[in-house]
DNA sequence: CCTTAATATCGATAATAGTCAATCTATCAA
DNA sequence: TTGATAGATTGACTATTATCGATATTAAGG
């Protein structure tokens, strides 16, 4: 889903209101548990990694894995793209960027 | 606690090994609240705030802010003194710039 | 001391989130 | 068309978390 609003001031500049809250909570959770994590800086090293190569490193079922990259793409973190059978997923570089700005990069 | 180890190579460079994904997630999930993030940006806004001024502008009570501030502190993301039956709060911001960092900062 | 005020802690509750087995859907191959 | 495979969805269970009332703790001030 990827709510397009990370754009403005940083947390460290003005206090945010609820919204602005609200929306960066949300894509900051999304990177906020340790299995996402992982799978989030695989795919950005390999690339595009199939989610069928996902379970193995990661440790966990099939059912996880695509609740987790569920989770990730409605944050905008990673987008998915269907080949045949096989998900392929590769990350949102700008993304990452609007939140690390969000947290006050200089 | 601020668990000091979060120095190393970014999410984006190689993929993160179960500790230093436990370590990360644990300050971002500190972060990836509502009511965390307004409480933080307030306190980096004002450069030093007591818990008695949040109350009112969270809308929470006394306990919650309280239980706020302990998890914010836990991930080394602020910092408190206490000055007589006040707590005054102020950011750590190399804290947040290691966050930045481990988000893939240039 | 005793009272008041700021904060922390405890206990309970309701909501949220991670996990997996089972099942459904879509695609390909024979 | 049938069988096999990748992924999504559902349902159930458990663990975690946000919240607040009640209580404890600590520090002035009189």
């Amino acid at each position: 889903m990827a709510d397009p609003t990370l754009c403005c001031a940083s947390v460290v500049e003005t206090p945010l209101d609820r919204v602005e809250a609200a929306n960066l909570a949300h894509v900051l959770a999304a990177l906020a548990d340790p299995i996402r994590l992982q799978l989030f800086s695989i795919v950005a090293a390999q690339g595009e990694v199939c989610s069928c190569d996902l379970e193995a490193p990661l440790g966990r079922s099939q059912p996880t894995i695509s609740h987790h990259t569920k989770l990730l793409a409605e944050a905008g973190l990673i987008v998915g793209e269907k080949r045949g059978r096989w998900v392929w997923w590769r990350i949102e570089p700008t993304r990452l960027a609007d939140v690390r700005k969000a947290l006050g990069a200089d």
